[in-house]
RNA sequence: GCGGGUGUGGCGGAAUUGGUAGACGCGCCAGACUUAGGAUCUGGUGCCGCUAAGGCGUGGGGGUUCGAGUCCCUCCACCCGCACCA
């Protein structure tokens, strides 16, 4: 019979899904297995062939789990607010709800297709009342607590207020914002609602900050970085600038050292470690305080290089910087409004990459440092950031790069305080630093810190880079924040009970006044009968997403966002496969909120994820032709050769439809009369266009072959690269054209098979035909004569020895996520089997369930075919049996001086000496030996020979 | 700028701990079957070399070792991320 897969994969996928084969319990009697996806946006392109290589190499894990006595939880679902939603809606009219829901049922619709074993009774989408109430529930949580230094965990905010009613604020351990004001129990007890607001917000884990953010006048909106390219906006091109605006944060930075120092604990690549290592950034040095001339304020910095103080002979602020005013002296006022305006237009990555392109102004201000008491000149420049430490800095151009370069630019001085003479950084000695003359560099670092503390002008400080999260969106299409605020502004939090919050429907969106989210038009929604106010900010997209993996263990509890008998039972994700752009983002966000709900008591593990794969990327190709720069009306277009002839900087690439593309993807992937028509018709702009080829030129619709030429030159050469695989360069393969011809099995062992999951490669449509071919084979194994055939014969020897080596191969390599060589190692047994012309069930019975994680269509269908009932999933994998496996004879490489020269078989229990004489009788040897001598002869047992000879 | 990653035949890749470089597949070449082939089957295929003997080969250069794709140093090229895309 031959093998037809659709008909088949659509019928199991049927059978799977009405019979819930698939459907998962809490099961106390056996071990759990939690396999997770990331969360998947549902974007209105749907999926192309990338998205999927993660998710089926974790099918393949949970169904390979499964079949090794695992409860397995392997759950789908969306993270389904978001800005393109909106975005679209502010285009079309259409409500998010509506294309949300649309693109999610096209998702599940490809999902399907693709054959997972998720559990869909467990699907989730955070724009759902019922999921995005926890969503808010949790807000509620952060609202309501505050971190414990002491402690070192969240403790609820009422036992804050308690300490605060009998002692002040004096010796509070509570982790709290850099300028918070001291008091005492008596003042506390005299501060009005709102003053105690104001201050309470200074320890709440989800509070309230003045933040920038990328403000657009022109559009009347606040802006995604995404939305910024080179200081404008990407709609319109209008300027974009950095304004301060009240937002709700998360106080991530209470969390930086439990984030950094669980890192260990964890099963993820050193790389993505790393990432998040640098992220948190952590570094010790010191707090210094420098007093002002002209006024009593200080200017307060973080230096990790504190022995360099004595080199300090500037001071840099960040534009945006509190202090910048009053230092300001008029004659100076005008320079410093101007650079601070320029400032204000840079994004805050402009701002860190222009290196070369130095800038800065002086305030006409003076600090005095604070040892030697020497004026220090304070300037402003756009590489301090005011979102970083403490937006100032000390100069040290002796020892810092960037301050070096400030100094020899704006002709400041520059004293060397380390000697650096010798090559050996451990030798070097401190210099024309008074008391710290001749110290080491961490000596010194000890020593001046100690003044610093005895002096009363600073202190030692551990810092850590990561910066707490803007919480707070002005968009439509979020979850509202569940926070109301009485007429003094005092923000109140709704009760559990009146949960969800929902989001009110409207027709408009809008920015609101001053870039207010569009729920602040919404005014019988904003207006309480009482008097107070909505909060009309709407979280981020990172609120659904933090803690979506725990919904799942309880999808549909309505007391509390999972049962603690479920998170009791499934606990953590134990295998987590995602792509790198999360490395920092989602993976900090979700492990703060797993460590939180942790602290309350809501969760039993320390963190979320314990292991991690990063898929890579599947890169497409991107196809352009030439156009020619010197012509234009009409457009000329050239074949590549003609192109490369002329000069290449002589042409610009204009971007073709890969559909249109003969040969796509090869080296000589051309546009044919045909395309071009097709090319024409999609780019009606071009019309008028001529395109040459070396055999003849195309133009108004017809194309006039120069006499003589063959068909190959009236090819128009396309230019071809690989890169991105997207929407905006018109090379997106979809999954489902490629499973239509294909089938899903095929699709599924070829993605695998293009290489290792964590590597980006690009898509090649030539290389499906060998999956395929390799498929039929596998299945004409079971057929004889055109008849499914499986009987009770003793197999050969050399098929049980092929079948257990495949077994050990293929159970070994997806124990280490090696799927594209499973794969080869399958196709390596095709091969075999088909010479050993076997039928026998003690051969092809286990082939069938080995190959089940990878094909489970086709091995549903053998399996019933072979005489099952159940589900193949069902059945338990296979085990090698290593007596089959032992060998009699031993066939050596020899090799003379590292090259192998010839091969040696021997009894496998030679004797190492035995083995040694014989190879130095080996004629082979004798000759590469003549006239030398036989220095050394290695033996490595199973492995290889090696014989020196000098 | 900061941070991360990757370089092996014409192509995707294999080589688990330093031990036969190129498994497996694509492509290509030859043959068989065939009315036909973009179907199927058989064989070959890193490069140079007349078959051979042999030589050269894992981005470039250097080193450690009996032995290096793998370890060390150095240089080069490309890709990705950077706090409001998700």
């Amino acid at each position: 019979m031959e093998y037809n897969p659709r008909p088949i994969e659509k019928k199991w996928q049927k059978y799977w899904e009405s019979n819930e084969v698939y459907k998962v319990e809490t099961n106390p009697d056996k071990p759990k297995f939690y396999v997770l996806d990331m969360f998947p946006y549902p974007s209105g392109a749907g999926l192309h062939v990338g998205h999927p290589l993660g998710y089926i190499a974790s099918d393949i894990m949970s169904r390979f789990k499964r079949h090794t006595g695992h409860q397995v939880l392997h759950p789908m679902g969306y993270d389904a607010f978001g800005l393109p939603a909106e975005q679209y809606a502010i285009q079309t009219g259409v409500h998010p709800a509506v294309s949300t829901q649309k693109n999610i049922n096209r998702y599940r619709k490809q999902l399907a297709n693709l054959g997972f074993d998720y559990d869909w009774s467990r699907e989730v989408a955070t724009c759902d009342p019922s999921y995005y109430k926890w969503t808010q529930w949790i807000f509620l949580q952060w609202f309501q607590h505050y971190y414990c230094t002491a402690a070192d965990k969240a403790l609820p905010i009422s036992q804050l207020v308690e300490e605060f009613e009998s002692k002040g604020n004096t010796e509070t351990t509570a982790f709290e914002n850099q300028d918070t004001i001291r008091f005492s129990a008596s003042q506390w007890r005299d501060f009005s609602a709102r003053e105690k607001d104001d201050i309470l917000m200074n320890y709440r884990i989800a509070y309230r900050k003045t933040a920038y953010v990328n403000w657009c006048p022109q559009l009347g909106t606040v802006l995604a970085n995404d939305e910024v390219k080179d200081g404008k906006s990407e709609r319109g091109g209008y300027p974009v600038e950095r304004k301060p605006m009240v937002q709700w944060s998360l106080r991530i930075s209470a969390y930086s050292e439990r984030l950094l120092h669980d890192l260990e604990t964890l099963d993820w690549s050193d790389s993505l470690k790393t990432i998040q290592k640098n992220w948190i950034g952590k570094s010790t040095g010191a707090m210094v305080q420098f007093d002002l001339e002209s006024t009593s304020k200080k200017i307060e910095v973080f230096t990790t290089r504190p022995d360099t103080l004595f080199g300090v002979t500037f001071m840099v602020l960040a534009p945006e910087h509190p202090l910048v005013d009053t230092l300001t002296t008029d004659e100076q006022r005008d320079e410093i409004s101007a650079y601070q305006k320029k400032a204000a237009g840079l994004s805050e990555r402009d701002r860190q990459s222009n290196v070369d392109d130095i800038s800065g102004a002086f305030t006409g201000g003076y600090a005095l440092h604070p040892i030697t008491k020497k004026r220090l000149p304070v300037w402003i420049s756009d590489y301090v950031l005011m979102d970083y430490g403490t937006g100032a800095i000390m100069a040290v151009p002796s020892d810092d790069e960037r301050d070096n370069k400030f100094a020899h630019h704006f002709k400041l001085p520059i004293i060397p305080v380390v000697d650096k003479t010798s090559e050996n950084p451990s030798d070097h000695r401190i210099i024309n630093s008074d008391f710290l003359n001749g110290l080491s560099v961490e000596k010194a670092k000890a020593r001046i810190i100690e003044e610093i503390e005895r002096s009363n002008i600073g202190n030692s400080k551990v810092k850590y880079k990561l910066r707490d999260a803007i919480f707070s969106r002005q968009r439509y299409w979020g979850e509202p924040i569940p926070i109301v605020y009485d007429r003094e502004g005092v923000a109140h939090p709704l009760s559990v009970k009146d949960l969800p919050l929902k989001l009110p429907e409207t027709d408009d969106y809008q920015p609101g006044e001053d870039g207010r989210s569009p729920l602040s038009k919404i005014k019988d929604w904003v207006n309480l009968p009482n008097g107070y106010k909505r909060e009309t900010d709407t979280m981020p997209g990172f609120a659904g997403s933090s803690w979506y993996f725990l919904r799942y263990m309880d999808p549909r509890n309505d007391d509390s966002f999972a049962s603690s008998e479920a998170i009791e039972y499934w606990r953590d994700v134990d295998l987590y496969i995602g792509g790198t752009e999360h490395a920092v983002g989602h993976l900090i966000y979700a492990r703060f909120c797993h460590k939180f709900l942790y602290d309350i008591g809501k969760v039993v593990s320390r963190e979320p994820f314990k292991k991690l794969i990063n898929q890579g990327m599947i890169q497409g190709i991107i196809e352009s032709i030439y156009m020619d720069k010197r012509e234009s009306e009409p457009a000329r277009f050239v074949c590549s050769s003609i192109a490369e002839k002329e000069g290449l900087k002589n042409f610009t690439n204009i971007l073709v439809h890969a559909d249109f593309v003969n040969e796509y993807g090869n080296q000589d992937s051309f546009l044919s009369e045909e395309s071009i028509r097709k090319f024409l018709n999609w780019q009606p702009a071009f019309s008028k266009a001529k395109f040459e080829c070396p055999g003849g030129i195309f133009q108004k619709g017809k194309f006039n072959p120069h006499p003589g030429s063959n068909a190959k030159e009236n090819h128009l050469l396309t230019h071809s690269e690989v890169g991105k695989m997207s929407k905006s360069k018109y090379n997106v393969i979809n999954p489902d054209e490629v499973i239509e011809e294909y089938g899903t099995d095929c699709f599924r062992m070829y993605e695998m098979f293009l290489g290792p999951i964590e590597q980006s490669k690009p898509w090649d449509t030539m290389g499906i035909d060998g999956v395929s071919k390799f498929l039929r084979r596998f299945w004409d194994l079971f057929f004889k004569d055109g008849a499914f055939t499986i009987n009770d014969e003793n197999p050969p020897k050399k098929a049980k020895v092929t079948l257990h080596n495949t077994i050990k191969r293929v159970r070994e390599d997806i124990e280490r996520f090696s799927f594209n060589t499973c794969v080869s190692h399958f196709m390596v047994c095709t091969n075999e089997l088909r010479k050993a012309k076997t039928q026998s069930r003690e051969i092809l019975e286990p082939l069938i369930v080995l190959i089940a994680p990878f094909a489970p269509h086709m091995a549903e269908e053998l399996w019933h075919l072979s005489g099952r009932d159940d589900s193949v999933a069902r059945a338990s994998y296979p085990d090698y049996d290593p007596e089959v496996l032992k060998k009699d004879e031993l066939t050596y490489p020899v090799a003379v001086n590292g090259k192998k020269r010839t091969e040696l078989t021997v009894p496998a229990d030679m004797p190492k000496q035995e083995l040694e004489k014989t190879v130095a009788e080996n004629e082979v040897i004798l000759k590469w030996k003549e006239g030398k001598d036989i220095k050394r002869i290695i033996v490595v047992p199973g492995k290889m020979i090696n014989v020196v000879i000098k």
